[in-house]
DNA sequence: ACCTCGTCCTGGTTGC
DNA sequence: TGCAACCAGGACGAGG
């Protein structure tokens, strides 16, 4: 499931092949790709239309395109770009230099949309907060949004508005490495354990990033390639395997309607 | 306003 | 061995 850092390291795949290329053809092969909207006459729109860049905002991969015009791409679950032929494939770009790229969705969770110029920068705010790897990103500003929560702290870190690109397994990896217990009400957490928090959950997307994400079951990189981060994982996925820090077995639970892994010692309930 | 839960979707795993 | 039930989870909408 692309995160923070698995999205990141698509982006940066995509980047040097797509900024300054057209798009000759665009098909979009599975129309719940664009639901509610029909992408169908936006996508004869787009052809022709040059990439300017490609950027990431929490999430969302942006394709920003030489007329104003935004391609903006949500990965869900299982979606992915691939420069190879692929099974599964929902859409697919024709570049002006004869490359083909294809969009790989097994789940379909997966959406594209279309934005004008003034549009993108409102919608990407209403959908995510900072940027964790960005300075405004700070433990004030952490600190603020979880003392009016009494949800669990791990759910409220999923909130995309609180924090953009937190997924399940980075939430459970920066919550082990600041010892919180993802369970706890959001508004019990200290001032001192916001600023760990913090610390933890710019750790460990960064240690993502360099690992090119993490690959376990659908997850690749443009090239085909597989991420290594799963290797490293300090409890997502590793229920009765020992903490790296203790040695406890860690412990599988739910939080925010999501399994949830943690070491009972090093992340006690209080 | 906040919180929880169901929904979307498919393939891999589990259990009978 | 076969097949159905279950499970995974990001975002969103319904309902409390």
């Amino acid at each position: 499931m692309p995160e923070l850092p698995e999205v990141e390291t698509i982006r940066a795949a995509l980047a040097p092949r797509l900024e300054g290329r057209r798009l000759a053809r665009v098909e979009i092969l599975d129309p719940r790709l664009t639901r509610p909207y029909d992408l169908f006459e936006v996508a004869e729109e787009l052809e022709g239309d040059r990439v300017v860049a490609v950027e990431r905002r929490g999430k969302y991969l942006l394709l920003r395109l030489e007329s104003g015009l935004g391609l903006l791409v949500h990965l869900r679950m299982t979606g992915g770009f691939h420069w190879r032929e692929t099974t599964h494939e929902r859409a697919l770009l024709e570049l002006d230099d004869g490359t083909r790229l294809a969009y790989r969705d097994v789940r379909r969770f997966g959406t594209w949309l279309v934005l004008e110029d003034a549009e993108l920068e409102p919608y990407l705010a209403a959908k995510n907060g900072p940027e964790p790897l960005g300075p405004r990103f700070t433990s004030r500003w952490l600190g603020e949004r979880l003392a009016r929560r009494r949800a669990p702290l791990k759910a409220v870190l999923l909130d995309q508005r609180v924090v953009a690109g937190l997924g399940n397994i980075y939430a459970d990896e920066a919550l082990w490495r600041a010892r919180l217990n993802p369970l706890r009400p959001a508004s019990s957490v200290e001032p001192d354990e916001t600023r760990r928090l913090v610390r933890a959950i710019r750790a460990a997307l960064a240690a993502g990033i360099e690992r090119q994400g993490s690959t376990f079951s659908d997850y690749r990189t443009p090239d085909g390639a597989s991420g290594s981060m799963q290797d490293e994982f300090r409890v997502y996925g590793r229920e009765g395997l020992p903490c790296p820090r203790c040695r406890t077995p860690i412990a599988k639970t739910r939080a925010g309607g999501r399994g949830t892994w943690y070491c009972p010692t090093c992340q006690p309930a209080t």
